[in-house]
DNA sequence: GCTAAACCTTGCCATAGTGGGAAGGTCAAT
DNA sequence: ATTGACCTTCCCACTATGGCAAGGTTTAGC
């Protein structure tokens, strides 16, 4: 049989919130559920799990663009694998760079930190460093 | 003598864009500047001096609200470097989570793209994954 | 049958930080 | 006087998410 969700349920089974559901196929990554008379969206099971398929790759942080692609590569039966790997390894070189930049600041700040007393005296290394003109 | 610079080399000089400096003055970051009769802002040094710590801090990663607490504090003789510390121990925390958490995005997909074999057919599975309600 | 709670609908606004662009004024050099 | 490079303000865009408001619907209790 085929259980149908109001948004609200379908928000639980997927763990996205109904208002992000609305957002995703207000934005066309979804195509637009059925209603039923009252104008209630309703989704079946295939639905709940595209649902469940953006909320994990939200997860691994791909963008709402890169979802679109992916979920169209899930539903094509001809895609290549190589086209969804890419994907993954753009993402992968996106994290790795952010990963080296927080690290750079966490490196300078951590030895700006350590240099600050931290104490009631106004002197601190942190404020000179930002201060000093480059 | 007191050299005036206008907004664009006052961008040049500290690293911000013009747009940006207007947007920080507009957002209470900065105190309004002088301006020429014609409506020019016009910068002295000692503003360049806060242009540059917001640049670098804004490097640092210090959101808007914190280089406002910031500024205030190198401004203020009788601050108490604990509090600047503090706010840097505040935003390394920040910092590690964020870390940690493109690091766990960073491993799990690395093991997913792994075993994609990347190729002609269809079958990956990184879309298996995906698709597996969780 | 009525009412209240818990849903649902759309639409607008906000966030944080940055960029783009338009329409118009100004200044310096030719 | 003209031209190009400035400057001004104002509005819009992005990403992804949330909040709120005004209104319709459904369900449960009485």
């Amino acid at each position: 049989m085929a259980t149908l969700l109001t948004i609200g349920d379908a928000a639980k089974a997927s763990g996205l919130s109904a208002k992000m559901i609305r957002h995703y196929e207000q934005s066309g990554l979804l195509r637009k559920s059925a209603r039923t008379d009252a104008g209630y969206r309703l989704y079946n099971s295939e639905q709940i799990n595209q649902l469940r398929f953006i909320r994990q790759a939200r997860h691994l942080g791909f963008s709402l663009a890169d979802i679109h692609a992916l979920l169209e590569l899930w539903q094509n039966p001809e895609r290549e694998s190589r086209a969804v790997k890419q994907l993954a390894q753009q993402h992968l070189a996106e994290i790795a760079a952010k990963i080296a930049e927080l690290q750079h600041m966490q490196q300078v700040l951590t030895a700006l930190a350590d240099s600050c007393k931290g104490d009631g005296s106004p002197h601190c290394n942190i404020l000179n460093q930002l201060a000093k003109p480059t």
